[in-house]
DNA sequence: CTAGGTGCAAATTTTTTGCACATGC
DNA sequence: GCATGTGCAAAAAATTTGCACCTAG
């Protein structure tokens, strides 16, 4: 039985946990959250659908945070956050950040190259962290 | 024989290696430019070093880029643009970017977080990989 | 049957670390 | 001599990959 989208079972239960969690999780969260409803998983899977939804542009890399790469099925562009303690990642409403859509032209122009993407990121301390110190 | 900085030959070499160039290396860059120079030059003491000058606020980490973390002296903060295709590193000039000083306490309190950093990246194809497609 | 998806483990790659030795003061 | 720095190689950690099997159509 596959899904509307034509995943297989487990690709969908993977995309599925990606796109229904807002922590912008690791290959290793992702698999340790299904482990129990899919006792079969294999992390080498896990690693392999991400690296196909990427492809498919169903999700994106945030980047390698503490050793880890992280993802994300939100594909509008938006800054993030990410706590320099416990390394959570949060998403910041679009509008913070660049403006001007004439930015990419004005920067490919300034620097000789052509500007396809972008990311802002804030780092800091998450209000958890910010109570523990 | 140390700098005024107080600095061990190697530490000194390998610090002047990455303040001397606008490539945004690599540790293995690094180690390479100075193995001619100083044969005895282990890629350990490069990776040390590195993470000595970025805790002493010498350097910081561009993050991960293509497996490979890239490190920067330039402190002031400015936004980058990263090759996809050939992962070169470019400054691009302050002022394409955030223009405003308060915009860490609006995302702060948007947030509930404590902004203390940020940083932009633009992306795309450098002017040699625009060339070769 | 066929093509695509997966488990498993080994391999790869980058970075870190332990430890003995070296160096500068 | 002491504290710091370094070479070397092993270890650690994350990710990728080869290959046999398995499952859906």
């Amino acid at each position: 039985m596959q899904s509307k989208r034509n995943f297989s079972v487990k690709r969908e239960a993977i995309f599925q946990t990606l796109a229904n969690t807002d922590t912008h999780p690791s290959a290793e969260w992702v698999y340790e959250q299904l482990k129990p409803e899919l006792p079969g998983l294999s992390l080498g899977t896990v690693y392999r659908n991400l690296s196909v939804f990427k492809e498919m542009g169903l999700a994106k890399s945030l980047g390698v945070v503490n050793g880890q790469e992280r993802f994300d099925a939100r594909m509008a562009p938006h800054p993030h956050f990410i706590c320099r303690k416990c390394f959570a990642i949060r998403d910041v409403p679009k509008g913070y950040g660049i403006p001007d859509s004439k930015l990419y032209d004005s920067v490919g122009m300034e620097c000789g190259v052509k500007v396809e993407n972008h990311c802002i990121t804030f780092y800091g301390l998450c209000s958890s962290c910010m109570d523990e110190e």
